[in-house]
RNA sequence: GGUGGGGUGGCCGAGAGGCGAGGCAGCGGCCUGCAAAGCCGUAUACGCGGGUUCGAAUCCCGUCCCCACCUCCA
Protein backbone atom coordinates (compact mmCIF):
# COMPACT_ATOMS: atom_id res chain seq x y z
CA UNK A 1 0.00 0.00 0.00
CA UNK A 2 1.34 3.36 -0.93
CA UNK A 3 1.73 6.20 1.90
CA UNK A 4 -1.82 7.86 2.31
CA UNK A 5 -2.25 11.02 4.43
CA UNK A 6 -5.80 12.55 5.53
CA UNK A 7 -5.92 16.17 3.79
CA UNK A 8 -8.37 18.69 5.40
CA UNK A 9 -8.55 20.90 2.24
CA UNK A 10 -9.80 18.14 0.24
CA UNK A 11 -11.76 16.13 2.99
CA UNK A 12 -10.22 12.97 2.08
CA UNK A 13 -7.07 10.43 2.33
CA UNK A 14 -5.13 10.91 -0.52
CA UNK A 15 -2.53 9.27 -2.12
CA UNK A 16 0.79 11.57 -0.64
CA UNK A 17 2.93 12.56 -3.77
CA UNK A 18 5.43 15.12 -3.28
CA UNK A 19 6.15 17.95 -5.55
CA UNK A 20 10.01 16.84 -5.74
CA UNK A 21 10.67 13.22 -6.03
CA UNK A 22 12.42 11.67 -3.05
CA UNK A 23 11.64 14.82 -0.99
CA UNK A 24 9.25 16.53 1.28
CA UNK A 25 8.59 20.53 2.36
CA UNK A 26 6.90 20.11 5.97
CA UNK A 27 5.64 23.34 7.78
CA UNK A 28 3.87 23.09 10.90
CA UNK A 29 2.52 26.11 13.40
CA UNK A 30 4.51 26.19 16.49
CA UNK A 31 3.69 27.92 19.47
CA UNK A 32 2.78 31.77 20.14
CA UNK A 33 5.52 32.02 22.84
CA UNK A 34 3.27 33.52 25.52
CA UNK A 35 3.08 31.11 27.99
CA UNK A 36 4.43 27.35 29.31
CA UNK A 37 3.63 24.70 27.21
CA UNK A 38 0.81 22.40 27.50
CA UNK A 39 0.49 19.33 26.76
CA UNK A 40 -1.41 19.67 23.82
CA UNK A 41 1.24 21.84 22.12
CA UNK A 42 3.44 19.18 22.83
CA UNK A 43 1.27 16.60 21.73
CA UNK A 44 1.31 18.76 18.26
CA UNK A 45 4.50 18.49 18.10
CA UNK A 46 5.08 14.74 19.03
CA UNK A 47 2.21 14.15 16.30
CA UNK A 48 4.53 15.99 13.41
CA UNK A 49 7.50 14.19 14.91
CA UNK A 50 6.05 10.95 14.34
CA UNK A 51 5.18 11.98 10.71
CA UNK A 52 8.64 13.49 9.76
CA UNK A 53 10.08 9.98 11.37
CA UNK A 54 8.15 8.58 9.40
CA UNK A 55 8.45 9.77 6.36
CA UNK A 56 12.44 9.56 6.72
CA UNK A 57 12.74 6.17 7.62
CA UNK A 58 10.24 5.57 4.26
CA UNK A 59 13.50 7.40 2.82
CA UNK A 60 12.17 11.22 2.09
CA UNK A 61 14.20 13.80 2.81
CA UNK A 62 12.44 16.07 4.74
CA UNK A 63 12.68 20.06 5.62
CA UNK A 64 10.52 20.94 8.58
CA UNK A 65 10.08 24.54 9.39
CA UNK A 66 8.65 25.47 12.49
CA UNK A 67 7.93 29.03 13.20
CA UNK A 68 8.01 30.86 16.75
CA UNK A 69 5.38 33.41 17.17
CA UNK A 70 7.55 36.01 19.13
CA UNK A 71 5.02 39.25 18.79
CA UNK A 72 1.60 39.09 19.53
CA UNK A 73 -0.99 41.01 21.20
CA UNK A 74 -0.67 39.03 24.24
CA UNK A 75 2.92 39.21 24.92
CA UNK A 76 2.65 42.88 24.38
CA UNK A 77 -0.13 42.41 27.10
CA UNK A 78 1.68 40.35 29.25
CA UNK A 79 5.06 42.59 29.01
CA UNK A 80 2.90 45.23 29.78
CA UNK A 81 1.29 43.86 32.98
CA UNK A 82 4.67 42.67 34.23
CA UNK A 83 5.33 46.90 34.57
CA UNK A 84 2.36 47.23 37.31
CA UNK A 85 2.62 47.20 40.38
CA UNK A 86 0.57 43.89 41.04
CA UNK A 87 3.48 42.17 39.38
CA UNK A 88 5.72 42.42 42.42
CA UNK A 89 3.19 39.96 44.54
CA UNK A 90 3.03 37.28 42.52
CA UNK A 91 6.09 35.68 43.56
CA UNK A 92 6.62 33.84 40.00
CA UNK A 93 6.19 36.65 37.44
CA UNK A 94 9.22 38.56 36.60
CA UNK A 95 8.84 41.97 37.30
CA UNK A 96 9.57 44.71 34.39
CA UNK A 97 10.15 42.33 31.32
CA UNK A 98 10.91 43.90 27.64
CA UNK A 99 8.23 41.98 25.84
CA UNK A 100 10.97 40.73 23.63
CA UNK A 101 12.83 39.02 27.18
CA UNK A 102 8.87 37.48 27.88
CA UNK A 103 9.00 35.92 24.29
CA UNK A 104 11.76 34.48 24.24
CA UNK A 105 11.68 32.59 28.28
CA UNK A 106 8.48 30.88 27.14
CA UNK A 107 10.53 30.16 23.90
CA UNK A 108 13.14 28.38 25.73
CA UNK A 109 10.59 26.46 28.08
CA UNK A 110 8.79 25.19 24.82
CA UNK A 111 12.49 24.06 23.73
CA UNK A 112 12.90 21.94 26.80
CA UNK A 113 10.04 20.64 26.60
CA UNK A 114 10.15 19.34 22.93
CA UNK A 115 13.71 18.11 23.40
CA UNK A 116 13.23 16.15 26.65
CA UNK A 117 10.03 14.52 24.85
CA UNK A 118 12.38 13.54 21.92
CA UNK A 119 11.05 16.41 19.37
CA UNK A 120 13.52 16.70 16.84
CA UNK A 121 14.70 19.85 16.57
CA UNK A 122 13.17 21.44 12.70
CA UNK A 123 15.59 22.02 10.23
CA UNK A 124 14.80 25.92 10.27
CA UNK A 125 12.87 27.09 13.22
CA UNK A 126 11.95 31.14 12.23
CA UNK A 127 10.90 33.54 14.39
CA UNK A 128 8.41 36.27 13.09
CA UNK A 129 10.35 39.20 14.49
CA UNK A 130 13.30 37.87 11.72
CA UNK A 131 11.03 38.01 8.77
CA UNK A 132 9.61 41.60 9.08
CA UNK A 133 10.93 42.40 4.95
CA UNK A 134 9.26 38.96 3.65
CA UNK A 135 6.18 40.43 5.36
CA UNK A 136 6.05 43.36 3.65
CA UNK A 137 6.96 42.13 0.29
CA UNK A 138 4.05 40.05 0.54
CA UNK A 139 2.01 42.89 1.71
CA UNK A 140 3.01 45.35 -1.20
CA UNK A 141 2.78 41.63 -3.51
CA UNK A 142 -1.45 41.95 -2.60
CA UNK A 143 -2.22 44.95 -2.51
CA UNK A 144 -0.76 45.20 -6.25
CA UNK A 145 -2.65 42.54 -6.77
CA UNK A 146 -5.92 44.01 -5.15
CA UNK A 147 -6.56 41.83 -2.45
CA UNK A 148 -4.90 44.15 0.13
CA UNK A 149 -5.74 48.30 1.03
CA UNK A 150 -4.80 50.43 3.30
CA UNK A 151 -7.08 50.72 6.32
CA UNK A 152 -9.60 53.41 4.75
CA UNK A 153 -9.43 55.15 8.66
CA UNK A 154 -5.87 56.06 8.75
CA UNK A 155 -4.95 53.80 11.40
CA UNK A 156 -2.03 52.21 9.41
CA UNK A 157 -3.39 49.12 9.60
CA UNK A 158 -3.27 47.45 6.14
CA UNK A 159 -5.93 44.54 5.47
CA UNK A 160 -6.80 41.69 3.32
CA UNK A 161 -9.49 41.92 0.90
CA UNK A 162 -12.29 39.11 1.55
CA UNK A 163 -14.35 39.92 -1.48
CA UNK A 164 -11.56 39.95 -3.40
CA UNK A 165 -11.03 36.53 -3.46
CA UNK A 166 -13.74 34.26 -4.56
CA UNK A 167 -11.67 31.60 -3.18
CA UNK A 168 -11.83 32.46 0.64
CA UNK A 169 -13.47 29.72 3.05
CA UNK A 170 -12.43 26.97 1.12
CA UNK A 171 -9.96 25.12 3.51
CA UNK A 172 -12.97 25.14 5.91
CA UNK A 173 -16.15 25.04 3.39
CA UNK A 174 -17.63 28.08 4.76
CA UNK A 175 -19.82 30.50 2.54
CA UNK A 176 -18.77 34.60 3.65
CA UNK A 177 -22.30 35.58 4.01
CA UNK A 178 -22.55 32.47 7.00
CA UNK A 179 -19.95 33.31 9.01
CA UNK A 180 -20.45 35.33 12.21
CA UNK A 181 -18.27 38.71 11.75
CA UNK A 182 -15.27 39.37 13.37
CA UNK A 183 -15.82 41.89 15.75
CA UNK A 184 -12.31 42.41 17.07
CA UNK A 185 -11.60 45.92 17.95
CA UNK A 186 -14.41 47.38 16.12
CA UNK A 187 -14.96 49.49 13.40
CA UNK A 188 -11.42 49.95 11.92
CA UNK A 189 -12.08 51.03 8.11
CA UNK A 190 -12.66 47.45 6.95
CA UNK A 191 -14.36 47.17 4.07
CA UNK A 192 -15.77 43.62 5.23
CA UNK A 193 -15.61 42.90 9.03
CA UNK A 194 -14.37 40.32 7.79
CA UNK A 195 -11.03 40.92 6.37
CA UNK A 196 -8.09 40.62 8.53
CA UNK A 197 -5.01 42.55 9.26
CA UNK A 198 -1.57 41.60 7.35
CA UNK A 199 0.18 44.67 9.02
CA UNK A 200 -1.23 46.87 12.45
CA UNK A 201 -0.58 50.28 12.47
CA UNK A 202 1.40 51.10 15.82
CA UNK A 203 -0.92 52.59 18.76
CA UNK A 204 -0.61 55.30 21.31
CA UNK A 205 1.36 53.22 24.30
CA UNK A 206 3.04 50.33 22.59
CA UNK A 207 6.45 49.95 23.28
CA UNK A 208 8.63 51.55 20.36
CA UNK A 209 10.81 48.62 19.75
CA UNK A 210 7.81 46.43 19.19
CA UNK A 211 7.06 48.38 15.86
CA UNK A 212 8.79 48.74 12.57
CA UNK A 213 8.56 51.00 9.91
CA UNK A 214 6.85 50.11 6.93
CA UNK A 215 5.87 52.12 3.41
CA UNK A 216 1.82 51.89 5.20
CA UNK A 217 3.14 53.53 8.54
CA UNK A 218 5.04 52.85 11.77
CA UNK A 219 3.46 49.13 13.06
CA UNK A 220 3.91 44.93 13.02
CA UNK A 221 2.64 42.14 11.29
CA UNK A 222 -0.27 40.06 11.45
CA UNK A 223 -0.24 36.53 13.08
CA UNK A 224 -1.82 34.69 9.90
CA UNK A 225 0.93 37.01 7.71
CA UNK A 226 3.81 35.66 9.41
CA UNK A 227 3.32 32.54 8.67
CA UNK A 228 2.91 32.50 4.87
CA UNK A 229 5.66 34.69 4.38
CA UNK A 230 8.30 32.14 6.24
CA UNK A 231 7.05 29.25 4.64
CA UNK A 232 7.39 31.17 1.65
CA UNK A 233 11.35 31.58 2.17
CA UNK A 234 12.19 28.59 3.61
CA UNK A 235 10.14 26.18 1.52
CA UNK A 236 8.98 27.90 -1.42
CA UNK A 237 5.72 29.20 -2.88
CA UNK A 238 4.55 25.21 -3.02
CA UNK A 239 5.29 23.09 -0.67
CA UNK A 240 4.71 19.49 0.45
CA UNK A 241 2.43 19.57 3.67
CA UNK A 242 1.08 22.32 6.05
CA UNK A 243 0.42 20.94 9.73
CA UNK A 244 -1.33 22.59 13.03
CA UNK A 245 -3.77 22.16 15.39
CA UNK A 246 -7.18 21.25 14.81
CA UNK A 247 -8.14 24.40 16.35
CA UNK A 248 -6.10 26.89 13.69
CA UNK A 249 -7.74 25.79 10.72
CA UNK A 250 -10.24 28.72 10.61
CA UNK A 251 -9.01 31.29 10.67
CA UNK A 252 -5.34 31.34 11.38
CA UNK A 253 -4.74 28.62 8.22
CA UNK A 254 -7.97 29.66 5.93
CA UNK A 255 -6.57 33.14 5.88
CA UNK A 256 -2.78 31.99 5.36
CA UNK A 257 -3.91 29.99 2.28
CA UNK A 258 -6.31 33.25 0.87
CA UNK A 259 -3.48 35.36 1.21
CA UNK A 260 -0.58 33.58 -0.36
CA UNK A 261 -2.91 31.86 -2.98
CA UNK A 262 -4.29 35.39 -3.77
CA UNK A 263 -0.30 36.18 -4.00
CA UNK A 264 0.04 33.49 -6.56
CA UNK A 265 1.43 30.99 -4.87
CA UNK A 266 0.58 27.21 -4.99
CA UNK A 267 0.65 27.19 -1.12
CA UNK A 268 0.09 23.73 0.64
CA UNK A 269 -0.31 20.41 -0.76
CA UNK A 270 -1.89 18.96 1.92
CA UNK A 271 -3.29 20.36 5.25
CA UNK A 272 -3.03 18.12 7.98
CA UNK A 273 -4.46 19.08 11.86
CA UNK A 274 -3.95 17.35 14.90
CA UNK A 275 -6.58 16.92 17.16
CA UNK A 276 -6.97 18.20 20.44
CA UNK A 277 -5.94 17.03 23.63
CA UNK A 278 -8.83 17.01 25.98
CA UNK A 279 -9.44 16.55 29.73
CA UNK A 280 -12.46 15.57 30.64
CA UNK A 281 -13.81 15.83 26.91
CA UNK A 282 -13.25 19.33 26.89
CA UNK A 283 -10.37 20.64 25.20
CA UNK A 284 -7.44 21.74 27.38
CA UNK A 285 -6.57 25.60 27.48
CA UNK A 286 -5.80 28.35 29.46
CA UNK A 287 -9.41 30.26 29.06
CA UNK A 288 -10.82 26.82 30.68
CA UNK A 289 -8.24 26.31 32.83
CA UNK A 290 -8.24 22.52 32.55
CA UNK A 291 -4.59 23.03 31.25
CA UNK A 292 -1.64 19.90 32.04
CA UNK A 293 1.63 21.00 31.75
CA UNK A 294 4.68 18.66 30.40
CA UNK A 295 6.14 19.60 33.68
CA UNK A 296 3.33 17.97 35.74
CA UNK A 297 3.29 15.17 33.04
CA UNK A 298 6.53 14.36 33.90
CA UNK A 299 6.57 14.60 37.48
CA UNK A 300 4.25 11.64 37.16
CA UNK A 301 6.24 9.32 34.44
CA UNK A 302 9.45 9.19 32.88
CA UNK A 303 9.74 11.38 29.48
CA UNK A 304 9.62 8.20 27.27
CA UNK A 305 5.91 7.42 29.20
CA UNK A 306 4.77 10.74 28.23
CA UNK A 307 5.94 10.63 24.71
CA UNK A 308 4.12 7.31 24.68
CA UNK A 309 1.14 8.22 25.91
CA UNK A 310 0.66 11.77 24.09
CA UNK A 311 1.50 9.52 20.95
CA UNK A 312 -0.49 6.72 21.42
CA UNK A 313 -3.91 7.89 19.90
CA UNK A 314 -4.36 8.60 16.19
CA UNK A 315 -3.00 12.30 15.58
CA UNK A 316 -6.52 13.15 14.00
CA UNK A 317 -8.75 12.09 17.42
CA UNK A 318 -8.81 13.56 20.07
CA UNK A 319 -6.84 12.85 23.57
CA UNK A 320 -8.87 12.78 26.68
CA UNK A 321 -6.24 12.82 29.57
CA UNK A 322 -7.29 11.13 32.97
CA UNK A 323 -5.21 10.77 36.01
CA UNK A 324 -4.85 7.24 35.23
CA UNK A 325 -3.79 7.65 31.56
CA UNK A 326 -0.18 8.03 32.52
CA UNK A 327 0.10 4.60 34.63
CA UNK A 328 -1.74 2.63 32.39
CA UNK A 329 1.06 3.98 29.53
CA UNK A 330 3.52 3.20 32.04
CA UNK A 331 2.59 -0.37 32.02
CA UNK A 332 2.86 -0.63 28.76
CA UNK A 333 5.88 0.66 28.16
CA UNK A 334 7.32 -1.41 30.70
CA UNK A 335 6.18 -4.58 28.70
CA UNK A 336 7.93 -3.16 25.84
CA UNK A 337 11.33 -2.54 28.10
CA UNK A 338 10.75 -5.95 29.87
CA UNK A 339 10.73 -7.95 26.91
CA UNK A 340 13.88 -6.05 25.31
CA UNK A 341 16.25 -6.54 28.48
CA UNK A 342 15.49 -9.98 29.11
CA UNK A 343 16.04 -10.63 25.08
CA UNK A 344 19.24 -8.45 25.17
CA UNK A 345 20.54 -10.32 28.04
CA UNK A 346 19.61 -13.88 26.63
CA UNK A 347 21.31 -13.26 23.30
CA UNK A 348 24.24 -10.91 24.01
CA UNK A 349 24.43 -10.86 27.96
CA UNK A 350 25.08 -7.90 29.37
CA UNK A 351 27.36 -5.92 27.41
CA UNK A 352 24.48 -5.21 24.44
CA UNK A 353 24.72 -3.07 21.23
CA UNK A 354 21.82 -1.91 19.17
CA UNK A 355 21.17 -3.59 15.44
CA UNK A 356 18.66 -2.25 13.12
CA UNK A 357 16.26 -3.87 11.09
CA UNK A 358 13.34 -3.47 8.93
CA UNK A 359 9.70 -2.99 10.62
CA UNK A 360 7.39 -5.25 10.16
CA UNK A 361 5.14 -5.31 7.07
CA UNK A 362 2.16 -4.61 8.91
CA UNK A 363 3.47 -1.96 10.79
CA UNK A 364 4.57 0.08 7.49
CA UNK A 365 0.59 -0.46 5.80
CA UNK A 366 -0.64 0.72 9.32
CA UNK A 367 2.07 3.77 9.44
CA UNK A 368 1.65 4.59 6.11
CA UNK A 369 -2.19 4.70 6.34
CA UNK A 370 -2.43 8.00 7.43
CA UNK A 371 -0.52 7.35 10.33
CA UNK A 372 -2.12 4.79 11.82
CA UNK A 373 -0.23 4.71 15.17
CA UNK A 374 -2.75 2.72 17.34
CA UNK A 375 -2.56 0.19 14.90
CA UNK A 376 1.30 0.28 14.57
CA UNK A 377 1.53 0.21 18.43
CA UNK A 378 -0.67 -3.09 17.99
CA UNK A 379 1.74 -4.63 16.04
CA UNK A 380 4.48 -3.61 18.43
CA UNK A 381 2.87 -5.63 21.24
CA UNK A 382 2.22 -8.20 19.61
CA UNK A 383 5.89 -8.99 18.31
CA UNK A 384 6.74 -8.53 22.12
CA UNK A 385 4.28 -11.03 22.73
CA UNK A 386 6.04 -13.27 20.48
CA UNK A 387 8.88 -12.54 21.40
CA UNK A 388 7.76 -13.26 24.75
CA UNK A 389 7.07 -16.76 23.94
CA UNK A 390 10.31 -17.34 21.89
CA UNK A 391 12.14 -16.00 25.38
CA UNK A 392 10.22 -18.90 27.52
CA UNK A 393 11.41 -21.54 24.38
CA UNK A 394 14.90 -20.54 24.26
CA UNK A 395 14.21 -20.48 20.34
CA UNK A 396 17.04 -17.75 19.92
CA UNK A 397 15.91 -17.09 16.17
CA UNK A 398 12.80 -15.96 17.45
CA UNK A 399 13.95 -13.65 19.95
CA UNK A 400 16.40 -12.10 17.22
CA UNK A 401 13.35 -11.44 14.97
CA UNK A 402 11.28 -10.12 17.41
CA UNK A 403 14.11 -7.90 19.11
CA UNK A 404 15.07 -6.88 15.88
CA UNK A 405 11.95 -5.34 14.78
CA UNK A 406 10.51 -4.24 18.05
CA UNK A 407 13.86 -2.02 17.90
CA UNK A 408 13.00 -0.83 14.88
CA UNK A 409 9.58 -0.23 15.36
CA UNK A 410 9.94 1.80 18.56
CA UNK A 411 13.09 4.00 17.28
CA UNK A 412 10.76 4.99 14.06
CA UNK A 413 8.32 6.18 16.80
CA UNK A 414 11.35 7.41 19.14
CA UNK A 415 9.30 5.58 21.81
CA UNK A 416 12.57 2.86 22.69
CA UNK A 417 12.92 2.80 26.57
CA UNK A 418 16.80 1.88 25.71
CA UNK A 419 16.85 4.37 23.41
CA UNK A 420 20.50 6.53 25.62
CA UNK A 421 18.22 9.70 25.05
CA UNK A 422 15.75 8.43 27.54
CA UNK A 423 18.55 7.91 29.96
CA UNK A 424 18.63 11.22 31.20
CA UNK A 425 19.08 10.43 35.05
CA UNK A 426 22.88 11.18 34.25
CA UNK A 427 23.48 7.57 35.86
CA UNK A 428 27.49 7.49 36.23
CA UNK A 429 28.83 4.01 35.64
CA UNK A 430 30.90 4.73 38.67
CA UNK A 431 27.81 4.84 40.95
CA UNK A 432 26.08 1.90 38.95
CA UNK A 433 28.75 -0.22 39.45
CA UNK A 434 28.50 0.43 43.17
CA UNK A 435 24.68 0.04 43.30
CA UNK A 436 25.46 -3.52 41.26
CA UNK A 437 28.13 -4.58 43.97
CA UNK A 438 25.77 -3.94 46.67
CA UNK A 439 22.66 -5.15 46.08
CA UNK A 440 24.84 -8.40 44.55
CA UNK A 441 25.92 -8.66 47.96
CA UNK A 442 22.00 -8.75 48.99
CA UNK A 443 20.82 -11.08 46.19
CA UNK A 444 24.06 -13.96 47.61
CA UNK A 445 22.68 -13.39 50.59
CA UNK A 446 19.11 -13.85 49.91
CA UNK A 447 20.28 -16.86 47.20
CA UNK A 448 21.91 -18.43 50.78
CA UNK A 449 18.60 -18.22 53.11
CA UNK A 450 16.47 -19.18 49.92
CA UNK A 451 18.74 -22.56 49.76
CA UNK A 452 17.89 -23.07 53.67
CA UNK A 453 14.51 -22.25 52.68
CA UNK A 454 14.75 -19.54 55.49
CA UNK A 455 11.64 -17.70 53.45
CA UNK A 456 10.81 -15.02 55.67
CA UNK A 457 14.95 -13.81 55.79
CA UNK A 458 14.59 -14.03 51.64
CA UNK A 459 11.61 -12.34 51.44
CA UNK A 460 12.84 -9.84 53.72
CA UNK A 461 15.91 -9.04 51.36
CA UNK A 462 13.76 -8.05 48.68
CA UNK A 463 11.35 -6.39 50.66
CA UNK A 464 14.70 -4.25 51.85
CA UNK A 465 15.53 -3.54 47.90
CA UNK A 466 11.83 -3.07 46.64
CA UNK A 467 11.79 -0.29 49.11
CA UNK A 468 14.69 0.95 47.96
CA UNK A 469 13.24 1.24 44.56
CA UNK A 470 15.33 -1.88 43.46
CA UNK A 471 13.22 -4.86 42.20
CA UNK A 472 13.88 -7.93 42.31
CA UNK A 473 12.74 -10.56 39.81
CA UNK A 474 13.30 -14.43 39.91
CA UNK A 475 13.98 -16.35 36.67
CA UNK A 476 15.32 -20.00 35.72
CA UNK A 477 18.77 -18.18 35.49
CA UNK A 478 18.68 -16.64 38.43
CA UNK A 479 17.23 -13.41 39.80
CA UNK A 480 17.99 -10.04 37.86
CA UNK A 481 17.42 -6.51 39.45
CA UNK A 482 16.60 -3.29 37.96
CA UNK A 483 15.65 0.15 39.12
CA UNK A 484 11.98 0.78 39.77
CA UNK A 485 10.50 3.25 36.51
CA UNK A 486 8.92 5.85 38.76
C1' G B 1 -27.28 30.07 12.32
C1' G B 2 -22.94 27.93 9.42
C1' U B 3 -18.79 24.25 8.98
C1' G B 4 -16.18 19.95 10.54
C1' G B 5 -15.43 15.52 13.89
C1' G B 6 -17.47 12.04 17.23
C1' G B 7 -20.61 8.47 20.41
C1' U B 8 -16.91 1.03 20.55
C1' G B 9 -16.58 -3.71 26.57
C1' G B 10 -14.58 -1.21 33.73
C1' C B 11 -10.78 2.57 31.35
C1' C B 12 -7.74 4.19 27.03
C1' G B 13 -8.05 3.39 21.99
C1' A B 14 -8.06 1.01 16.49
C1' G B 15 -11.40 -0.92 12.88
C1' A B 16 -15.43 0.48 8.98
C1' G B 17 -20.27 -5.45 5.81
C1' G B 18 -18.58 -11.83 7.59
C1' C B 19 -12.36 -14.88 11.84
C1' G B 20 -14.17 -9.96 18.93
C1' A B 21 -6.87 -4.73 16.92
C1' G B 22 -3.79 -3.55 20.87
C1' G B 23 -2.80 -1.68 25.82
C1' C B 24 -4.44 -1.06 31.01
C1' A B 25 -7.48 -3.10 34.86
C1' G B 26 -10.29 -7.85 36.36
C1' C B 27 -11.03 -13.19 36.65
C1' G B 28 -9.14 -18.49 35.97
C1' G B 29 -4.84 -21.46 34.80
C1' C B 30 0.60 -22.60 33.89
C1' C B 31 5.32 -21.31 35.99
C1' U B 32 7.21 -19.86 41.21
C1' G B 33 8.84 -21.74 48.08
C1' C B 34 5.73 -17.18 47.79
C1' A B 35 5.84 -13.19 44.58
C1' A B 36 7.04 -10.45 40.23
C1' A B 37 7.58 -10.94 35.14
C1' G B 38 6.00 -13.93 31.20
C1' C B 39 2.67 -17.29 28.66
C1' C B 40 -2.39 -19.53 27.93
C1' G B 41 -7.53 -18.87 28.61
C1' U B 42 -11.49 -15.56 29.78
C1' A B 43 -16.24 -10.29 27.70
C1' U B 44 -23.46 -11.73 24.96
C1' A B 45 -18.56 -3.82 23.08
C1' C B 46 -20.11 -0.90 19.24
C1' G B 47 -25.82 6.03 21.66
C1' C B 48 -31.27 4.94 20.45
C1' G B 49 -35.33 3.36 16.81
C1' G B 50 -36.28 1.46 12.15
C1' G B 51 -34.57 -0.51 7.34
C1' U B 52 -31.22 -2.97 3.37
C1' U B 53 -28.50 -7.78 3.46
C1' C B 54 -27.68 -14.82 3.95
C1' G B 55 -24.81 -11.58 7.37
C1' A B 56 -24.31 -4.53 9.93
C1' A B 57 -20.35 -1.66 15.03
C1' U B 58 -19.48 -0.94 9.74
C1' C B 59 -24.49 0.78 4.41
C1' C B 60 -29.53 3.68 4.33
C1' C B 61 -33.48 6.61 6.97
C1' G B 62 -34.89 8.87 11.41
C1' U B 63 -33.56 10.40 16.30
C1' C B 64 -30.79 11.78 20.85
C1' C B 65 -26.27 13.39 22.88
C1' C B 66 -21.11 15.24 22.87
C1' C B 67 -16.82 17.98 21.00
C1' A B 68 -14.25 21.56 17.92
C1' C B 69 -14.16 26.00 14.79
C1' C B 70 -16.78 30.56 13.15
C1' U B 71 -12.74 35.71 18.88
C1' C B 72 -6.37 34.61 20.74
C1' C B 73 -5.64 29.32 20.79
C1' A B 74 -1.42 23.09 19.20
Amino acid sequence: MSLRFYDTASAEVRDFVPLQPGKVGLYYCGATVQGDPHVGHIRSSIAFDQLTRWLRYSGYEVTVVRNVTDIDDKILAKSAASYLPEALEDPLAVPNEPWWALAYRYEQAFERAYDILGVQRPTYEPRATGHIPEMHQLIALLIDRGHAYPALDGSGDVYFDVRSWSEYGSLTRQKIEDMQAAPDAGPRGKKDPRDFALWKGYKEGEPATASWPSPWGTGRPGWHLECSAMVTKYLGPEFDIHGGGLDLRFPHHENEMAQSRAAGHGFANFWMHNGMVTYEGEKMSKSVGNIVTPTEMLELARPVVVRYYLGQAQYRSALDYNPGSLTEAAAAVERIEGFLQRALKFLYGEDFGFVGSDVPEAFRAAMDDDLNVPQALAVVHETVRAGNTALDGKDSAGIERALHQVLAMTDVLYINPLDPHWNTGGTDIAARQALDTLVKAQLEERRAAREAKDWARADAIRDTLAAAGVVVEDSADGPTWTVAAR
